[in-house]
RNA sequence: GCCCAGAUGGUGGAAUUGGUAGACACGAGGGACUUAAAAUCCCUUGGCCAGUGAUGGCCGUACGGGUUCGAUUCCCGUUCCGGGCACCA
């Protein structure tokens, strides 16, 4: 009996093994260099891992297992982003405690975890709802409030400096709140008013990247704008550092694009506008060029300046236009852009020609974005154009050539013209006065700026769209703010004493009174002078002050958990100075693009805040970036009759009026439905009856999203039960690009399985002996290793693993047909495989006497003396066709190959009453004759 | 509307980055072994045409052009699918 692959026996062996003799337990170690692989953690909701997920983590795991055995010491922790909405919401719904129900999804991700075979060093664990974990988020946020951000520098610093500056500078108060809210402008982490989010469905904030067009992301629930105080974070201060840092890391060009569309920059110039009445105000531009084709001034109807330059005669439209603004959603004004807006009556002068504008007021302008004023060039701004026809203003042309007549010229190519119309339609500042006429857009603008900036009418700015993040949330399942209220001035609980564990409480939904969860916990007071937590009964504003009622969002645990992984037990210190000296920052991170604006922007600005603090090394916390696609779901369908309980196979729908209806994947093999099981699937469907073709039920099929309702969840456990763990790991690879969304079709498997056992064939008699001889390995042998070698070299570094795995297949076979037995050719083969399909690598490597754990041998180098040839087969082609082949001397020269190929016999018919135009050769490939007749 | 990425057999996908398109795998068809099934092995498999046959010819990488001796690859235009931003001045 030839010996099975028996794959269960070698997997449970394994992971024994591997447990009991730490393989994958990691140590700082100064004589090798680290490479440090992360996976972004998982949150560990209540349905378990589908088959998607562990996508990511062997990819990710395959690169791991390769750098360790170039010899790098390698760093490949896993944890759970454990804080989060689901979690609470199933609480409320079923009156579990979410820490409960956390924990018990957590130790079942674990456990499907560990059946795939990954190298995670579980002792550096790390779960964001754990106090030992989120006292350094705590720490993080204090230091954050206690820290501004010094625009000259860059970079953060501690708020003394700051307070210092206004002492210097005599702008210090001497009142305790006037204080408080003069540094509240400049902390890093800081308590604001301001318009924010809010899902009442949710019963919370959210942040922008929170909502997707006036919905919230999680739930769909319909939001809107409020003015609340909130916790923030100065994000917006770090927009230049995260769009310049961007260019100095290995992200994929797309995430990269996403990132900087969040950010917003753009450059433009600040204008000063005194209105006729003598008010003034700012309006932004990144069109300086077309001052001189300004009909109009607009304010958002949330600015300020709205009732400052509203005439009396006007008042009362205006009040209705504003009242009339309020009553639209987000989603509304998102999604209906009808032209609306009122005249405020006043006027305002452009500094550039003079002329008197009226000043509008209309929703198309943002509040929060730039000054929330606007100059209006409707000749050149398709929204300015909308408004200036709607409310018949006129338009004026600035660009030669322009056809204005339907639409708005929005181009910033072409020569300007018309600025200004004439001489005296320019205002004249120390003797200058804007003459822009002849010039290219490009350099209108750039000439404007200078002459704006000379002449003291404004400034040169750079707005950024990105927004300050909002940073509480109205919930219970998340991090406690170490925050009390002493006479309402928020003040940070002492650094010693967190961490500030969340309090229990009875019920998880907000209290009557509208507080958040955290209003329900009885013991939830600062007793300032014990330096401890206490009743509420016991506050007297005196010694004993309320403590903040929010909790931190999910974000908060999530974007500096790279830094802990480094030293995870760490009670001293978020990461000691010798953890993150040695680990830096991780050089390949691997996750969806889904986080492109959310958990990636977050994670980049608290590390460089930390980086500012000298606590994190590196500016950048991931070097290299890959974004693994989504695993999609396929859907099998049946087709039941009308009114009947008959269905009937694929191919013969079409002759019937039928439904199609779900059916579970798992009862479905190629497509062809296992009849018992459907039987079994559903009492409904005990007594189908089917309509068959060829004796077959064909089921039919669609591409959808991988979910419980369409049936179509394939759960990686039941792979690993019936063709094991390696199988399951190849076949996720070979699926495809690792960055590729692609559906997942378990009918491919078969395939990787019949590797495994083909590779697995190799090494055992048909007694089931080791069947290695010390023969000298055949030449073709050594070419079809060194090949491999060299192929799956290249392709690991490229993340090319479906391409490593099929030239995996080729060598097998090759060696298969070679009847290949040399131990030198075999025993190399573990060590290649060891990164996708650890199990059996690490079986066939101790069969083989091979020394300690397959993990840790050496990666194999090719050579090329094995793969150089002695003669090459080259096409040789006449006018770009390939008319015949013939062998080269693999050293040959060009010239030499055009002389053998046209002086070869095949070459002769082609050759006859012809004359060679052009000759060209390509080292090993082609020789190309161009003929034409004589 | 703006920006980014993509389109290759029945299916998933290869193609040394401008050099014989379709590697590898699935599925399908045919065959061997077997009482049978499973497992395993062998052959065929982009389309069309010619030939008894080894084989040969034409077409073919979403569509239309261009550059080139030669284009899946580079350039221009069009269509379709996916992603991001979006009344951001």
């Amino acid at each position: 009996m030839a010996k099975e692959y028996n794959f269960r026996e070698i997997e449970q062996k394994w992971h024994r093994l591997w447990t009991e003799r730490q393989t994958y337990k990691v140590v700082e170690d100064e004589n090798r260099r680290k490479f440090y692989v992360l996976n972004m953690f998982p949150y560990p909701s209540g349905a378990g891992l589908h088959v998607g997920h562990p996508l990511g983590y062997i990819a990710s795991d395959i690169y791991a297992r390769y750098k360790r055995q170039q010899g790098f010491n390698v760093l490949n922790p896993m944890g759970y982003d454990a804080y989060g909405l689901p979690a609470e919401q199933y609480a409320i719904k079923t009156g579990q405690h979410p820490e409960k129900t956390t924990f018990a999804n957590i130790d079942r991700y674990r456990e499907q975890l560990d059946k795939i075979g990954f190298s995670f060093d579980w002792d550096r664990e790390v779960r964001t709802c754990t106090p030992d974990y989120y006292k350094w988020t705590q720490w993080a946020f204090q230091k954050m409030f206690n820290s501004y951000f010094d625009d000259e520098l860059q970079k953060a610093q501690p708020i003394e400096r700051l307070i210092e500056k206004f002492k210097q500078e005599g702008k210090w108060p001497s009142d305790e709140k006037a204080q408080s809210d003069l540094l509240m402008n400049h902390r890093i982490a800081f308590l604001g008013e301001t318009m924010v989010n809010w899902c009442p469905k949710l019963g919370t904030v959210l942040a922008n990247d929170e909502v997707v067009e006036g919905v919230s992301v999680r739930g769909g629930y319909p939001v809107e704008q409020k003015k609340m105080r909130q916790w923030c974070l100065r994000v917006s201060a770090y927009s230049q550092r995260l769009l310049d840092g961007l260019d100095t890391i290995d992200w994929s060009e797309s995430i990269k694009e996403t990132q900087k569309n969040w950010i917003g920059r753009s450059e433009g110039a600040e204008v000063e506008i005194k209105t006729t009445d003598g008010v003034s105000f700012t309006i932004f531009t990144t069109r300086a060029d077309t001052m001189f084709g300004v009909t109009f001034f607009v304010l958002a109807p949330e600015s300020e300046l709205v009732d400052k330059v509203t005439t009396p005669e006007q008042r009362v439209a205006v009040d209705d236009y504003i009242k009339y603004v309020k009553s639209r959603t987000e989603r509304e004004r998102m999604i209906d852009h009808t032209v609306t807006g009122v005249f405020s009556g006043a006027y305002g002068i452009n500094p550039i020609t003079g002329d008197r504008c009226p000043i509008y007021i209309a929703e198309y302008v943002l509040a929060g974005y730039g000054t929330g004023a606007i100059m209006a060039v409707p000749a050149h701004d398709s929204r300015d154009y909308a408004f200036a026809k709607h409310f018949d203003l006129p338009i004026i042309p600035l660009v030669e050539g322009a056809d204005i007549s339907e639409e708005s010229y929005d181009a910033k190519e072409g020569i300007v013209t018309n600025s200004p119309i004439s001489p005296d339609k320019s205002v004249c500042y120390d003797g200058e006065s804007l003459n822009l006429n002849g010039l290219t857009i490009k350099e209108a603008i750039a000439e404007t700026k200078r002459f704006v900036k000379a002449h003291n009418l404004g400034r040169v700015k750079v707005n950024y769209r990105l927004r300050d993040a909002i940073f509480s949330r109205q919930r219970y399942w998340g991090e406690p703010f170490p925050v009390y209220y002493k006479n309402g001035i928020p003040t940070m609980i002492p650094e010693e004493c967190l961490p500030i564990e969340l309090p229990q409480v009875e019920k998880f939904l907000p209290t009557e009174t509208g507080e958040p969860p955290l209003g329900n916990a009885q013991i939830w007071a600062w007793d300032e002078a014990n330096r401890k937590i206490v009743d509420k009964k016991l506050i007297d504003e005196k010694t004993v002050f309320p403590i903040e009622l929010y909790t931190m969002p999910g974000f908060a645990g999530s974007s500096a958990y790279y830094l802990r992984y480094m030293d995870p037990h760490n009670d001293e210190a978020l990461v000691s100075e010798k953890a993150a000296a040695y680990w830096q920052n991780v050089d390949l991170y691997v996750g969806g693009s889904e986080h492109a604006t959310g958990h990636l922007i977050y994670s980049r600005f608290w590390n460089k805040f930390l980086f500012d603090l000298g606590i994190s090394k590196k500016e950048e916390p991931f070097k290299k970036l890959v974004n693994q696609g989504m695993i999609q779901g396929r859907s099998n369908f049946v087709y039941r009759i009308k009114e009947t309980n008959t269905f009937v196979s694929f191919g013969l729908k079409d002759k019937y009026d039928v439904t199609p209806i779900h059916v579970d994947v798992n009862i479905v093999k190629n497509d062809v439905l296992d009849l018992e099981a459907f039987k079994a699937w559903s009492p409904e469907y005990a007594t189908a009856d089917f309509v068959l073709e060829d004796g077959k039920y064909i089921c039919g099929w669609a591409i959808e999203k991988m979910s419980k309702s369409m049936y179509n969840v394939v759960n990686p456990d039941m792979i690993v039960e019936n063709y094991g763990a390696d199988t399951l790991r190849l076949y996720e690879m070979f699926l495809g690009p690792v960055e590729q969304s692609k559906p997942w079709d378990t009918n491919g498997i078969d395939g990787c399985f019949r590797f495994l056992k083909k590779l697995w064939a190799l090494f055992w008699d048909k007694d089931g002996n080791l069947a290695l001889t010390d023969d000298e390995p055949s030449a073709d042998s050594l070419k079809t290793l060194h090949k491999l070698i060299k192929k799956v070299t290249s392709d690991i570094e490229v993340f090319s693993y479906n391409t490593s795995i099929s030239a995996f297949m080729v060598a097998v076979n090759e060696l298969s047909q070679q009847k290949c037995t040399s131990r030198t050719i075999l025993q190399t083969l573990p060590v290649l495989i060891a990164p996708f399909a650890p199990h059996i690598a690490e079986e066939l490597w101790e069969a083989m006497g091979g020394e300690g754990s397959v993990c840790d041998a050496r990666w194999p180098k090719w050579e090329e003396k094995y793969l150089v040839e002695t003669s090459v087969k080259l096409g040789v082609q006449f006018n770009g066709k390939v008319r015949f082949d013939m062998l080269f001397p693999a050293d040959a020269t060009p010239e030499q190959m055009i002389e053998l190929a046209t002086s070869a016999p095949e070459a002769a018919k082609y050759l006859e009453g012809m004359q060679i135009v052009k000759t060209i050769a390509i080292p090993k490939r082609i020789v190309n004759i161009v003929v034409k007749p004589c």
